[in-house]
DNA sequence: CGAATTAGTGTAAGCGGTTACATAAAAATT
DNA sequence: AATTTTTATGTAACCGCTTACACTAATTCG
């Protein structure tokens, strides 16, 4: 079918080895051959095989993406998009393919990841935290397979390499965002008692608070469910009890909406009296009206990082662990304008 | 390092074709060497070399999905997202992997998906109509490379596989669910002129206002930019005319936002005097007062679709072409409740 | 100027599977 | 009982590229 490297050494009348050689930028070749080779490969066309090469030096020049997606049919979710393609970006810039499968899913017996890594496909993996398995991590860590977890690496005891978002810092953030606005009494609704991002948010939220010498009040931290009744309910509630809140910070924008619904029923002006910041900046939250504050979480740089760790690791394996935290931002919009009351009123 | 086939064979005391054609379920093998064969396997832990197995068969047993990303930082598109997955699904129940690369981005001189073809990393590849180049489809053709496209292939003359989201009628079906519900005058904000999937739905507006009996008017037609203030000032001009619409078709979610916002200022009731139908069914025409009705569009089912025709495609090369076109569904929300004002009048 | 080094290229053995062909024993057929 | 067929397994070549080792010719060095 298409040529080989011997087609191509027997037509310039070289050895194959020469051919390897200009293909791989490797040991001394003189100007001439170099050139009447490099001219024979473009007459036939020549594209080495890939798969013959991964085989001949064991390495494949890829790695895996593992994704974590239960209910495929309805996953909308721009974290995966945007790491994706930092993944892919830096992949690419090195010369790695990207491979992406499903964790949830296992065809026989073992894992997708596992058949992967084991299977010799790629050279190394990218996991997310919420899919990691001891006794498979322990598996990698036997052979020295290069992986770095995407998300919070606490569920793991020895030290590895992850890239996770800095969620206290956001929370703590988000916080000190409000309180220069003009606002003092802040709610925050969660999204979920059980995941550490939601606890890291509280946490830098209680630690910001504190820094600022106001008061962290249990009552003003909800447990809520990610759905836009859930923040509206809770708003609600917490709007009309005897000390109001005058701004909130919610961990999606589900509850972001859900809040901003329940200010506007219970004729609390937004941003005026009160503030508004959800935590991660999607479409949505710019398309309110008005418009959400958002603390931006930036997953494109999560997936860069997170690549770029993999493939130090997979180029250098005694490369000793790294671990990155990644700064949120703040993304100021309308809702939290400032809280006029406080400011007429002083 | 870890073992391979010759090492399970001396193990267990026959020969590597015997533990090859056990891995592949080929030729006739007694079941007492089938067990102890097995049992070695697992004793020494043994997962065949993909690698190695690609290289003997020649066969990667894996796909490519190009994705077109120009600016990937700020990619936000819920498209991608469901295809990937309904790809990844399909790819997965068929053993075969899947390897995301950006088809804009290229290293050297050849492109990334040419060089996944011709380095013969993977056995077929799915490319966005969007990147056709025709002289990388010409060279596919020559090879009988298996590929399918997803998006209109209208700018190919020759036949191909591909699968396309039928926005012909999608139009038809938001206009048909509109007259249903009462309105008759039905403007539609494109979110651009070039694009087929703009031109189809236009073109099944178009159709099913004429099947209806009611007048295509140009001047409701109108070519916007794919934003909010764009949506925003083409409907209000329409809204403060003479003769203005009672409902409009918007192409996308922003134009939907625009629209809304555009009938809120103007006093117009949505839905009691205006009805607003979006394409594309994201959380955002969920979350908007009123919540949006939509024209759903499957983007799993068309990853799924394209995946698999792929694969039957891998496995008979000779398989003639197919072309899908995925049918749309109204998603009913309060944006078209019922033209009221039409009811009382009548 | 002879020895040591360097430049430039070839030879051939892998890498870990697959599989056409060969073979021997067992079963079926005549 | 002899012949044919089937069953179960082994042998070894091959897939296309890489690379250790070998070798010759040219260059540098003491």
């Amino acid at each position: 079918m298409s040529a080989t490297i011997r087609d191509v050494a027997k037509a310039a009348g070289v050895s194959s080895a020469t051919v390897s050689r200009i293909i791989n930028h490797k040991g001394v070749i003189s100007a001439e051959t170099r050139e009447r080779v490099l001219k024979v490969m473009k007459k036939l066309d020549y594209v080495p095989n890939d798969t013959a090469r991964s085989f001949a030096n064991g390495s494949t020049s890829a790695i895996a993406l593992i994704i974590d997606v239960i209910e495929t049919r309805s996953f909308s979710n721009n974290y995966f998009n945007n790491s994706v393609f930092g993944i892919e970006t830096i992949a690419h810039e090195n010369g790695f393919n990207l491979i992406i499968t499903n964790g949830r899913m296992q065809k026989g017996n073992m894992t997708s990841a596992g058949k992967l890594v084991f299977g010799k496909k790629v050279d190394g993996i990218i996991l997310p935290s919420s899919l990691i398995d001891h006794a498979f991590i322990e598996k990698l860590n036997k052979i020295q397979f290069p992986y770095v977890i995407l998300g919070d690496p606490r569920v793991l005891d020895a030290d590895n390499s992850w890239v996770d978002i800095n969620n206290v810092q956001g929370g703590a953030l988000a916080v000190r965002h409000l309180v220069k606005k003009g606002y003092r009494s802040i709610a925050f609704l969660s999204s979920g008692s059980k995941e550490i991002f939601n606890q890291d948010r509280i946490t830098g939220y209680s630690r910001a608070l504190n820094e600022l010498g106001l008061p962290v009040l249990k009552e003003r931290i909800c447990q809520c469910s990610s759905d836009v009744e859930s923040g509206l309910d809770v708003m609600s509630r917490m709007l009309q009890a005897e000390q109001p809140p005058d701004a909130v910070i919610c961990s999606d924008f589900y509850l972001a909406v859900g809040a901003l619904r329940a200010a506007r029923r219970n004729g609390v002006p937004v941003p005026d009296a009160f503030g508004i910041v959800s935590f991660d900046n999607t479409p949505v939250t710019e398309l309110s009206e008005p418009a959400i504050t958002t603390v931006d979480i930036d997953t494109f740089g999560l997936g860069e990082q997170a690549a770029s760790i993999l493939i130090r690791k997979i180029e250098d394996k005694d490369m000793s662990s790294r671990q990155i935290l990644i700064a949120t931002k703040i993304v100021e919009r309308e809702s939290t304008k400032g809280n006029q009351r406080r400011q007429d009123g002083e």
